[in-house]
DNA sequence: CGGTTTCCCATAATCTCCCATGGACACCCA
DNA sequence: TGGGTGTCCATGGGAGATTATGGGAAACCG
């Protein structure tokens, strides 16, 4: 599946609608068992990790929720990650114009005001305040940087080498 | 994978396009598992290292990628090679002129002006404002000279890290 | 009913597509 | 060999399509 990728600052309009930007519009389309609408759906939660919300395919949410499966029956890691993974999640349908109306819940989660900030992440995207965004990636910058070093080198390999 | 060989410089026009050489484009068009548009697709990012933008075959940048799925689900080291990897890269259709725009953070990133030059390395191709080019490559050039006389040939071997 | 949500239309700025041009180079053939 | 010629490449620009954004009116819902 296409990946999410880049960084688009919009504005939210006075019913609370933003934009979802055009290229991650795009990946959302795509690949759908049973095409919803024509801008495709999207599955928002709020990132249990982050103050930000999370954007992803409904194909790549499903089949990340599969891999709970893989854990022990019963265990509380399987309880915890589900309740985790779905009670916050909802399903949002773009209008024609490819906007969606962020919930007050998930919005307040990420502290989002006027102008909030889509971000990239491969399999899914964010939603950040936009302050908060740039915080965020830089850190995660400087931290990938350090990890590169200490990764197996079979995995660099990939591209050809650094 | 054919690589990405030899320096060209272009200009960019008025509404910021710059033309890909055709040898790298070229390079671009192949291996595409479900086909882009007539002249390939590119991945474009900011190199991490050096002032220039970094442009990479969609393959090969997704094989990059991959190194992410071998980490752990919900660890903070995903998250954050996802956000480094993804937050700041581009996909690039080239025009049936086989012509793309740089976005303003690349251009910006690389301290591009009217005339750009792409530089093959390889994995990937890089572009440069031209000065800066010619004086990274010169370095480039002077330190493998060094390195070649002073490093046994093991640690060449290695990859050179430091 | 009143407030909220959803659909639809409008608009300015931007981006893409498409056509045109001139130069560089390679090739062909007498 | 030298001139002609065709092709590919880099570049330029106009017009139409997209994008992000705004707002009005209809539908919805307790």
């Amino acid at each position: 599946m296409t990946q999410f990728k880049g960084t688009h600052t919009v504005r939210r309009d006075g019913k609370g609608r933003v934009s979802i930007p055009a290229a991650f519009r795009a990946v959302l389309k795509g690949d759908h068992p049973v095409a919803p609408g024509p801008n495709g759906a999207v599955v928002l939660r709020p990132s249990h990790k982050y103050a930000c919300v999370e954007g992803w395919h409904p194909a790549a949410f499903e089949a990340q929720g599969s891999q709970i499966q893989q854990l022990p029956r019963f265990s509380d890691e399987e309880d915890d990650l589900a309740l985790a993974l779905y009670s916050d999640a909802v399903d949002a349908e773009p209008d024609k114009e490819g906007r969606i109306v962020l919930p007050r819940e998930l919005a307040d989660h990420a502290g989002l005001d006027e102008e909030v900030t889509f971000v990239g992440a491969g399999s899914h995207f964010q939603i950040w305040e936009p302050a908060a965004a740039q915080r965020r990636v830089a850190e995660a910058r400087e931290r990938a940087r350090v990890l590169r070093m200490t990764l197996p080198p079979a995995a660099l390999a990939a591209g050809g080498g650094k």
